[in-house]
DNA sequence: CCGACACATAAGCACACACTTATGCGATTC
DNA sequence: GAATCGCATAAGTGTGTGCTTATGTGTCGG
């Protein structure tokens, strides 16, 4: 079950700082260092996790690594939420209005 | 940050089958455990831990308390999907379509 | 080649988490 | 009002998880 491989990821706020700092541009695992107080083996490790979860692809690149965001793990979890869409409530206007930029 | 404690709360496989359960119907938390191997005190447990996530909401009934889906959960999720749209692939259509059908 | 570098992996440890059994508490029934 | 029911909470236990230090692997520069 990978949408729980997922979420898993996503738990841990460490992880989610690495994640969204990738989404602002991809960069290898020291630059991805930069800001975030942890080791370098913490930060392989998280990025392993990350990894798995298809929340984040790796691209060799010579001795260096470079990480960016995998659309795959994200589209997982748009699949997940578009099953529980009977739920979605006016609130979520944000949303909308977020992809009606989008589409222009 | 609640949507650490949304990932956290999803990211145990029993708690996302309780979620994906009461989301066919809400019932109470004693209806909730058939089909699900689970002690009452688990239950009881993974339900506060949705609730804490505002995944779900309770809804006392005399001595029942009825537990049903709570869209605020949800519409933090999708708020957290929205930051990434750039990421998003093609293939996330589907999502749009769904929220256009949602406007009228 | 040989050292430095970027990164991964191994092993150990402290803590969080999911479960258990036992008990408490309010509501209902008789 | 006593027993029962639906559910929550307390306390204890085993396992998972995230960190650490130490070491391994592959790449680059001199």
């Amino acid at each position: 079950m990978i949408e729980n491989d997922i979420f898993k990821a996503l738990a841990d706020p460490t992880r989610c700082a690495i994640f969204e700092k990738l989404a602002s541009g991809s960069m290898n695992a020291s630059a991805l260092r930069q800001g975030i107080e942890i080791s370098q083996p913490a930060m392989s490790q998280h990025l392993s996790v990350l990894r798995n979860a298809k929340l984040v692809r790796e691209e060799r690149q010579g001795r260096f690594v470079n990480y960016e965001v995998d659309p795959d793990g994200l589209a997982l979890i748009a699949g997940w939420l578009a099953k529980y869409r009977a739920y979605w409530p006016a609130r979520i206007d944000a949303l909308k209005v977020l992809l009606r930029d989008m589409d222009q």
